[in-house]
DNA sequence: TCTGGGGTCCTAGGACCC
DNA sequence: TCTGGGGTCCTAGGACCC
């Protein structure tokens, strides 16, 4: 999303010039996926607030999906972290209230927020299913003062759909979203490059985007430990030490960066991928095929509707030990057939095996191209008007009267899901 | 004890060509 | 028989984000 626009250091004061203007809000939906079930469960006549007790969204534990999704400010409170199993949730507070996700009610959610939004201003960037950045430079004729307006959007979040949000007012994308984290929930900041040194460089190196798990005990091993000590290190080490991306996190510890806000039609999908955890280890070539089979159904109808072509197919495995491997092939030609997919992954997946219990399969296609023309290989069969007419019968059907109107035979009593997953954040 | 799913980008190492 | 180096492409793996 901001790309990794690296900003050589000559140009540290021109980029603090050319931002000058620009006035870029992050808002984010607080705990998004419990703040839009409690909202809803509300709406419905609960006369609980999950987000008021102890509580999660988490998956089911029995097929193997048992992690915690969102957490309520109650939940935090007991430690309990978001991406941690449920059963460590559970022991960390037994009264705790777990409820199951339903995607389509995020994504009806999320979709509210935006029109809300684009009330304000066109230059909406969506960033994931409860977060977006908005664009208000040259409006200032419209909206005097940034932090008012942000009072007012929240408000009427609020107030029209149920739950609440923060808001991060700065000059550029990284410092606005970087303020709509600063404290939670409910509320608006802003962190401008005067306030840097005072909002930002207290904070723990973690808190910057881009940090996480890995690179923070490397940093600290420097004695790194703010985003001010980082800010003030010897950028070249940095450089030497972590390549292009020691650079990048020197120039977001010190708030530069200056990507745009692209509306959603500005950004080309890079691949479409769809994994799951099965309920049970794959174990045999025969059931590995079926779950290849779903996988690439999925895959292959969002590439259809995205309309897109793709020219490489990668499939990924997770064991039961949890080590990760894939194999991927680039093609010769581009195509979006079900069954070519499915025939290149279960060729991948047979060539990369190791024998070993699978618990985690994925099918990923990239390297995309419009399907305006389509090249067909000169060695493809004379079948390919003919698949493609089929794939395009079944998702009519599918989107019409359901992912299950039609499924495949062989998974009939097979006790494998025929279409899986596919929601999109 | 149990550990999700959807993305983007970077890098090391090897193959291959000139 | 033993020896270059530069460039590009591909694969596998891993980092990060939500």
């Amino acid at each position: 999303m901001f790309v990794y626009n690296i900003i050589e250091i000559g140009n540290y004061r021109g980029n603090i010039m050319e931002n000058k203007n620009r006035v870029i809000f992050h808002v984010d939906v607080n705990s998004a996926f419990l703040s839009w079930e409690a909202a809803y469960r509300m709406h419905l006549g609960s006369s609980i607030d999950l987000r008021e007790i102890p509580s999660v969204v988490g998956g089911d534990v029995e097929s193997r999906h048992g992690i915690v999704l969102a957490k309520s400010m109650p939940a935090k409170e007991c430690g309990i972290k978001t991406g941690e199993t449920l059963y460590k949730a559970r022991e960390k507070c037994p009264e705790l209230v777990i409820v199951p996700p339903n995607f389509q009610l995020y994504i009806m959610y999320s979709d509210e927020l935006i029109e809300i939004l684009k009330e304000y201003t066109p230059d909406i960037q969506k960033f994931s299913v409860d977060e977006c950045f908005l664009d208000f430079t040259g409006m200032e004729h419209m909206y005097k003062d940034p932090v008012a307006l942000a009072y007012e959007i929240k408000g009427r979040i609020k107030k029209e759909l149920g739950f609440t949000v923060n808001i991060g007012i700065s000059n550029n994308k990284l410092l606005a979203k970087i303020a709509s984290d600063l404290k939670k929930p409910d509320m608006v900041h802003t962190l401008y490059p005067s306030q840097i040194e005072e909002k930002m460089w207290p904070l723990p190196v973690e808190a910057l985007f881009m940090v996480g798990k890995a690179t923070a005990p490397k940093l600290h091993r420097l004695n790194i430990n703010t985003i001010g000590d980082l800010a003030r290190y010897d950028r070249n080490i940095l450089k030497q030490k972590f390549k292009s991306f020691g650079t990048m996190i020197w120039s977001f510890a010190n708030g530069i960066e200056n990507s745009q806000v692209r509306s959603d039609s500005h950004i080309d999908v890079k691949c479409i991928g769809n994994s799951t955890t099965q309920p049970f280890d794959v174990k045999d070539m025969e059931t590995a095929r079926k779950v290849l089979l779903f996988l690439c159904e999925t895959v292959c109808l969002r590439l259809r509707n995205s309309k897109n072509l793709c020219s490489l197919v990668a499939v990924s495995m997770r064991n039961s030990e949890f080590i990760n491997y894939s194999r991927q092939r680039k093609l010769d030609y581009y195509t979006d057939s079900t069954i070519k997919v499915w025939n290149i992954a279960c060729e991948l997946f047979k060539e990369g095996w190791k024998g070993d219990a699978i618990r985690n399969m994925g099918v990923r296609v990239s390297k995309l191209c419009s399907n305006d023309f389509m090249q067909i290989s000169m060695f493809d069969d004379r079948n390919v008007e003919k698949m493609r007419a089929l794939d395009k019968t079944i998702d009519n059907i599918r989107m019409k009267y359901g992912s299950y109107a039609i499924v495949r035979c062989s998974f009939l009593n097979s006790g494998l899901n025929a279409i899986n997953g596919g929601y999109r954040l």
